[in-house]
RNA sequence: CGGGGCGUGGCUCAGCCUGGUAGAGCGCCUGGUUCGGGACCAGGAGGCCGGAGGUUCGAAUCCUCUCGCCCCGACCA
């Protein structure tokens, strides 16, 4: 395509609202443009790096054997409201309204409309297992959209679903789709990493995350060796505790802290570090009150504490609701005495003995408190894995990350087969519960996680596989007969090839064609200049920002060498 | 939803405090000179200052309300 005819809205300055660098660039990059708050337009190069991806996963997907489908974004209230996810989903589900009153949605994914197909055709055991998948725009009433393209309220994904007979069933369909999304994220140029991740409190026996380091994210993961994890999830073992515990056996016994509340500041008052104490954390888990106890220097990582508890919803309990519960008020909490409520301590907790608590008094906490002996405990792991602790498998320091999401598979097991009634006949006869897997992918956020991972201040650096176009012949002198004809022959030459190629025919100085080819991240440029009169051009690559002279007949088959 | 910031030509921003109906750079158009890293000269087009109401002789500027966008937090199949 010639440059010239082509709209490449190209910004010299970053604009106000752009935050994070892929944003910024896909922003004067001229990719996008924002309708609304997470609601973009994606322009020619956009669209074409995303047919691209796109065209990527269809292949990978094709070739595990799934099946391509189109499903309607609009949905009908009712199947949401069989699923149950009507009232689950809560704000973040687009509702409306049609003009006879009946409730809509628009969805985010597609459960329902899949497993709503599946009932109805699906009939004989002999039909599964089924892998469906589809591409489409999702829409999610985000509560904040941010990051540009990485938390928006309209979105492309790939979603897939498995309808099998059995776990062992399940587990395979599982299995082909973690070794096709490896195959898709590497064939996309990523660097990429999946992790173990919380399959939530309904249903669903294991998760994966597939995630691509970046300050822009908004995950945190814990990496080591062979050990991977979402914070949500991870385990590793703590840092030993500061001081040891107190050897013997005491009662617990009360001691005056007057306005000393903080777990810093018990440590300072007391002088014993922060890991002598037991941190008291009132929570309501579906509005019943439970104690959490963890160490004093630990945090509570509330996804651990919800999926314990098997809880919808948890949060925080109010400042009165502690008052009435405990009779003292947050800072003297502890677990001694405490009646009619669950107390829940971490694992870290196991074992340790003469430990420093709140009082349930305001102003008071107690020494030589001790678990199991002191109060009934029951111990679970409810502690957000940190820096410093070690993994339990190679035993070195664990790293935290920030990362980007880009894929998510999730075993669902029977939660929507069972919701919406999707049975197979079996071999005997019988009735046969099918068994779902969903799988997910982020198309625009393996763009947006492509140019994280790789720009500089020139611009975005896209791998050939994912770039809009893989070359682009840059004429010094447009102008130039003899430049203008060896620009063209290149480029018909690449054509011919197969490659996606650019010819910068525009009247621009040459720095202009340049610096607008860096920022829109052609992996490759050819630029026919001086040495053309020796028969030679340049082959420039992007990411290297290396050069090399080649002779004009073989500049093409070069470039198509490089992008395989 | 809580906290903060910002809305002035296409983009970046100044002007606002101390009211007198708008300015710069870039971009755009025309002509010319240029042509290996976002050229130069000359000429030109383009905004009623997010919106509504109010105060005032007079509002981009002061007041009230409202809409939108961004950031932090809460939230995130």
């Amino acid at each position: 395509m010639q440059w010239s005819k082509l709209f490449i809205p190209t910004l010299r300055e970053v604009p106000a609202e752009a935050e994070v660098v892929s944003h910024q660039l896909l922003l004067r990059a001229g990719y996008v443009r924002q309708l609304a708050a997470g609601i973009y337009s994606y322009l020619f190069l956009a669209q074409r790096s995303l047919l691209k991806i796109e065209k990527i996963v269809r292949e990978e997907m094709d070739a595990m054997g799934a099946q391509e489908m189109l499903l309607p974004a609009l949905n009908p209230a009712e199947v949401w409201q069989e699923s149950g996810r009507w009232d689950v989903m809560g704000q973040n589900l687009f509702r409306l309204k049609d003009r006879f009153d009946r409730d809509l949605c628009l969805a985010m994914t597609h459960e329902e409309v899949m497993t709503t197909i599946a009932r109805g055709e699906l009939r004989s055991y002999k039909q599964l297992p089924q892998i469906w998948y589809q591409i489409q725009t999702k829409f999610r009433d985000e509560p904040r959209p941010k990051s540009g393209l990485l938390r928006v309220r309209q979105f492309l994904m790939k979603d897939s679903y498995s309808f099998d007979l059995e776990p062992a069933g399940l587990d395979a369909s599982f299995d082909k789709h973690y070794e096709a999304y490896k195959r898709i994220f590497t064939r996309c140029g990523l660097e990429f990493v999946a992790v173990e991740a919380d399959s939530g409190a309904m249903g669903g026996s294991q998760s994966t995350e597939f995630m691509v380091a970046s300050d822009a994210g908004e995950d945190f993961v814990v990496v080591c060796g062979s050990y991977a994890a979402n914070l949500e999830k991870a385990v590793a073992h703590p840092v030993p505790p500061a001081a040891p515990d107190p050897d013997g056996e005491f009662e617990p016994e009360p001691v005056h802290t007057p306005g000393v509340k903080t777990i810093a500041e018990v440590a300072d008052f007391l002088k014993l570090p922060a890991s002598s104490q037991m941190k008291s954390l009132v929570m309501m888990a579906d509005d019943k009150p439970v104690l959490a106890l963890v160490r004093g220097d630990h945090q509570l990582s509330e996804t651990k504490f919800a999926s314990v508890m098997k809880a919808r919803e948890i949060r925080p309990a109010l400042p009165h609701e502690i008052r009435e519960l405990f009779g003292a008020d947050p800072g003297s909490l502890g677990p001694v005495g405490v009646k009619n409520i669950r107390v829940i301590a971490d694992k870290a907790l196991e074992g340790r003995r003469n430990m420093v608590a709140g009082a349930n008094r305001d102003d008071y906490h107690l020494l030589h408190v001790t678990p199991g002996k002191d109060f009934p405990v029951e111990f679970a792991d409810l502690r957000q894995v940190a820096i410093g602790d070690t993994c339990m498998e190679c035993g070195l320091p664990v790293a935290i990350r920030k990362t980007i999401e880009i894929g998510h598979i999730f075993k669902l097991g029977y939660k929507y087969s069972d919701a919406m009634g999707l049975r197979v006949q079996g071999p005997d006869g019988s009735d046969v519960r099918v068994i779902m897997g969903s799988y997910g992918i982020g198309i625009e956020r393996i763009l947006c996680a492509a140019i994280e991972q790789s720009h500089d201040s020139n611009g975005i650096i896209l791998p050939p596989a994912i770039a809009p176009f893989q070359v682009v012949i840059t004429p010094v002198n447009n102008g130039d007969e003899a430049q203008k004809q060896a620009a063209l022959q290149i480029y018909q030459a690449c054509q011919s090839l197969g490659l996606d190629a650019l010819l910068d025919d525009r009247d621009e100085r040459p720095g202009v064609k340049f610096k607008d080819a860096e920022l829109i991240g052609i992996p490759f440029r050819i630029t026919v200049g001086k040495k053309l009169a020796q028969g030679m051009v340049e082959l420039v690559t992007r990411k290297s920002k290396t050069s090399e002279d080649v002779l004009v007949a073989e500049a093409a088959e070069l470039v198509g060498k490089l992008c395989r």
